[in-house]
DNA sequence: TCTGGGGTCCTAGGACCC
DNA sequence: TCTGGGGTCCTAGGACCC
C-alpha cells in the first residue's frame, strides 16, 4: 500500500515493525456522510452532501465523491451545489452519528483503556501498554481498522506516531481508509515539508501572519529564530509552534474532560429586528440550555448572549449570577436583560445565541447533621441525587477526607454540611 | 461563494483585594 | 501622598477545531 502525495514524494503505508509510534489517532472517514450511506446503500459511489438545503446553510459533511468537485465541510451550500449540481443532499441525523460514535469508541476501548475521545469521530489511543499483548502499532492499527469496519460498516484511518500531534497529522495523510506509521526517528522528515497550516492551531489568520515573515512550511517555522517568531505572533504562540514544528508535544492521554460551557444558537433564514420575536427565540434557546444543564447535573454561574448582525459583526455580553442556575426561565431573564441592555434594539439580527458558562456541580444543601443517625438520612439524599444526575455526580462532604467529616460551608451555621460536586 | 452550530483556548484590560 | 506589585475574577473579542 503506497501512494503519492501532491508534491510527488512517496508516502509509504507499508507494514512497519516500528514500536516507537505508540500514540494512535483514529479518525472516521467522511463520518456523517458514511453513516447516512449505511441507511441508503444505493447511494454508494454518488456525491453525497449532508446538510440543510436552506439559503444560509453550509455543508456539514461531504462524501469523498463530492469532495472531488471541490465540496468541503463548512462551505456555503449554495457554492457547493454550484460546484456539484448533481450532488445528493441529505438532512443530518445527529442522534444517529452519536450512536455510531459510541459503538466505535467501545471498540477502541477493547484495545486499551487509554482512549481519549477528541470529537464525535476521532480519538487518541496510547497503545504503549498493549504492545506485548497485541503486537506493533502497525498490527494494532490494522486490526482495529478491520474490526471497526466489520462491526459498523464504517471506514476509518489511523495515524501512529510518538506524539499526539504527529499521529493526528499522520491519520490525515493516510485518508481515506489508510494507516500510516511515523517512527520517532522519521518525525522531522515527515513534518518539515508540510504547509504551516498543518501546525495545530494555525488557521487562515496565522497563515497570513507567518507568510509575511516568509514562512510557508513547518520546516520554515522550525528554523526561524524564536525572537522573530515571537515578535510576529506573541511569545506564547511562538514557543508552542516552534515546539510542534520539531515534533515535540508533551500532551498525554486525558481520560476525562469536564464540560466548560453549554450553549445553543440560531441563524435566522432572514434577519430579525422585532424584539418580541427575538425574545421568543431567546426563551426557546434558554430552555434548551437549562434542560441540558439539568441532564448533565450541572449549573451555570454565567449567562452569555451572542448577537450577529447583517454585516457579520458579532458581539457577546455576559453576566455572572449571584447563584448558579440550571433553570431555563432564569437563564432567559438574564439573556433577555442582556439583550435589552445592549442598546442594539431594532438592529436586524442574523444570529442569536445563549450560553451557560462557569459550570459547577449542582449543590444540594443537606441541612444539619452531626451524628451517624442523621448521616444515614444524608446518605439517602445523596442516593436520590445520584439517581437524578447519574452515579458519581455528587459525593458527600463527609467522604472527601475519607472517614473524617469536613465542614465545607461557612462555619457560622453550627455544622451545616453540603453535598459537594465532584468538580468543585 | 457569502459564510452553521457545537465547542475550547488565549489575550487583554479593569476591578478589587492584600 | 499620586504611589507598588501580585493574584484572582469578570468581561469582550477573536482564532481555531470538528
Amino acid at each position: 500500500m503506497s501512494k503519492q502525495d501532491g508534491s510527488g514524494r512517496l508516502i509509504t503505508a507499508e507494514p512497519s515493525t516500528d514500536t516507537t509510534a505508540t500514540m494512535l489517532h483514529v479518525d472516521m472517514d467522511a463520518f456523517y456522510a458514511s453513516v447516512e450511506l449505511l441507511e441508503r446503500p444505493e447511494l454508494a459511489g454518488e456525491p453525497v452532501i449532508v446538510g440543510h438545503r436552506s439559503a444560509r446553510s453550509v455543508v456539514t459533511a461531504a462524501s469523498y465523491e463530492a469532495r472531488k468537485y471541490g465540496v468541503n465541510s463548512a462551505m456555503p451550500m449554495a457554492l457547493a451545489l454550484r460546484r456539484c449540481p448533481q450532488a445528493i443532499v441529505l438532512e443530518p441525523h445527529f442522534e444517529r452519528y452519536s450512536h455510531y460514535s459510541q459503538r466505535v469508541m467501545r471498540l477502541l476501548g477493547e484495545v486499551t483503556p487509554m482512549v481519549e475521545p477528541l470529537s464525535i469521530d476521532e480519538a487518541f489511543l496510547d497503545v504503549s501498554g498493549a504492545l506485548r499483548l497485541l503486537g506493533t502499532p502497525w498490527q494494532i492499527g490494522t486490526r482495529l481498522r478491520a474490526r471497526v469496519f466489520e462491526q459498523t460498516g464504517l471506514r476509518c484511518s489511523v495515524g501512529a506516531a510518538s506524539t499526539k500531534y504527529v499521529a493526528k497529522l499522520a491519520s490525515g495523510r493516510a485518508k481515506p481508509d489508510g494507516l500510516l506509521v511515523i517512527p520517532a526517528a522519521g518525525t522531522v522528515a515527515f513534518l518539515h515539508p508540510q504547509p504551516v497550516t498543518a501546525l495545530w492551531g494555525v488557521g487562515g489568520r496565522s497563515e497570513e501572519q507567518l507568510g509575511r515573515l516568509g514562512l510557508r512550511t513547518v520546516g520554515d517555522v522550525a528554523e526561524v529564530p524564536l525572537e522573530a517568531l515571537a515578535r510576529a505572533i506573541g511569545p506564547a504562540n511562538a514557543a508552542r509552534l516552534h515546539e510542534l514544528a520539531w515534533g515535540r508535544d508533551p500532551r498525554t492521554i486525558e481520560l476525562s474532560r469536564e464540560e466548560k460551557s453549554v450553549g445553543h444558537e440560531t441563524t435566522f433564514e432572514r434577519d430579525v429586528a422585532d424584539p418580541v420575536a427575538l425574545h421568543r427565540e431567546l426563551l426557546r434557546l434558554s430552555d434548551a440550555v437549562g434542560a441540558r444543564l439539568r441532564r448533565a447535573g450541572v449549573q451555570a454561574r454565567t449567562v452569555s448572549l451572542k448577537l450577529r448582525f447583517e454585516d457579520f459583526t458579532t458581539i457577546t455580553r455576559s453576566r455572572t449570577l449571584g447563584e448558579p442556575t440550571d433553570l431555563g426561565r432564569r437563564i432567559y431573564e438574564e439573556a433577555r436583560s442582556l439583550y435589552d441592555a445592549s442598546s442594539q434594539g431594532g438592529r436586524p439580527v442574523r444570529l442569536i445565541g445563549v450560553r451557560g458558562e462557569g459550570l459547577v456541580g449542582a449543590v444540594a444543601d443537606l441541612g444539619l447533621w452531626d451524628d451517624d443517625e442523621q448521616w444515614r438520612e444524608v446518605e439517602g439524599t445523596v442516593d436520590a441525587i445520584g439517581s437524578r444526575f447519574g452515579p458519581g455526580a455528587v459525593r458527600p462532604a463527609a467522604l472527601l477526607g475519607g472517614t473524617t467529616r469536613r465542614r465545607i460551608s461557612g462555619g457560622d451555621d453550627g455544622g451545616r454540611q453540603r453535598v459537594v460536586p465532584l468538580n468543585e
